[in-house]
DNA sequence: TTGTATTATGACTTTAAAGTCATTATAATA
DNA sequence: TATTATAATGACTTTAAAGTCATAATACAA
């Protein structure tokens, strides 16, 4: 196996890789897929990527990166902390509905879900929506009796934040939401920041 | 294949993939390893499950019943909204630090991560690292610079509590804080109870 | 245009794990 | 104890996808 350096094809195999993912998710995909996809042969495929693996960790790392760009440039442009992070929810969001057929694979089939069929994958979202309800019960009586309305570590708040936006979009994902106005992007971001900001309380 | 009903050995099965799981992660169990693992023939697994898939899903739906359970019976016995959710956060971290190993495995190996082998895997880690790091970044000036210190729909907010309590055991469990004191855990607990009451922001 | 290097091909090999089933062992019953 | 029903076995079959490589096509250089 020579490595081959031709960048368009490169990006090709990448790019066709991802469409799979967006259409038929990660435990689909085959690198016999791949190469239809990409409307080449298989042993051409080996002749960019060493094995399946390096392949999906550069589908995966490009893709951050792109992203990891965007948002830096974006949030370098405002002052303030508040102001960084509600232009980092915002372009996070954006990001993430711009890609949301990648996103939506990303962050649904998650570990316990790849490798459930059908079936048992509904059962899953089940629990995992029971669960939400419960605590969503908990939280509107706190509303109704009117008690709702850092010691943080940095990174550990980055990681927190992380989870909220992601959390977001699983949300609007499972309820079928693919095609959110500019509004509705605007008004989930301004959600997200609020909550890491202020919490749920009132005052 | 007829259904047999020995309920130990039903339960042999669930609690020996269960150990596999914690040991060896999802995507390296097999049911050779599973009916090895409990110590009986891998055509005796498949008199008790009708496949892989449904075993996978027992597995799954049983630990989250029993925390689930175990969480509601906690909360039960408090009043008030901002009670409640403490306890309940306190009793959902005390259930996975108790079952440490299995949700490593269930919150470490996303889906990424899951068909990714161990350098690959690392790689994942470190970006993911690196964008909290960045965002860790920004929360710091802006509490260098006294900056920082709901419209939100309910169930929606549950999905975010759930989302940051799993967050934290994640950021625990990425550093290697697998032994954490009471003291630890508790103050795990307030951070989150803190974060989704008041968010970072001073006053 | 001829020879060499590079790139591409896809049939084939290998590997791995799911799922089956004829056979055997054990327990229950008469 | 003999007979039947239930449970267990593990070698075998099947399936699927990763990865290889001898051969062919194309681009490039002399």
């Amino acid at each position: 196996m020579y490595m081959v350096e031709n960048i368009d094809k490169y990006e090709l195999i990448l790019s066709s890789s991802r469409k799979l993912i967006e259409e038929i998710g990660f435990s689909a995909l085959t690198m016999d897929r791949v190469a239809q996809k990409a409307g080449i042969a298989k042993g051409t495929v080996y002749l960019y990527f060493k094995d399946k693996d390096e392949l999906l960790e550069k589908v995966l790392s490009s893709g951050f990166e792109r992203m990891f760009k965007r948002i830096q440039d974006r949030v370098a442009k405002e002052n303030g902390g508040i102001n960084k992070l509600k232009a980092l929810i915002s372009e996070n969001i954006d990001h993430i509905y711009e890609n949301r057929y990648f996103f939506k694979t990303i962050f649904l089939d998650e570990v316990n879900v790849v490798f459930l069929k059908k079936k048992s994958k509904e059962s899953f979202n089940l629990r995992r929506r029971r669960y939400a309800d419960f605590i969503g019960e908990i939280i509107k009586s706190g509303i109704d009796s009117g008690e709702f309305r850092g010691g943080l570590g940095p990174a550990k708040g980055g990681y927190m934040l992380v989870s909220l936006i992601k959390t977001c979009a699983i949300y609007n994902f499972l309820n079928d939401r693919f095609e959110p106005t500019p509004e509705m992007i605007e008004k989930d971001a301004e959600e997200i920041l609020n909550l890491f900001l202020h919490g749920i309380s009132v005052k």
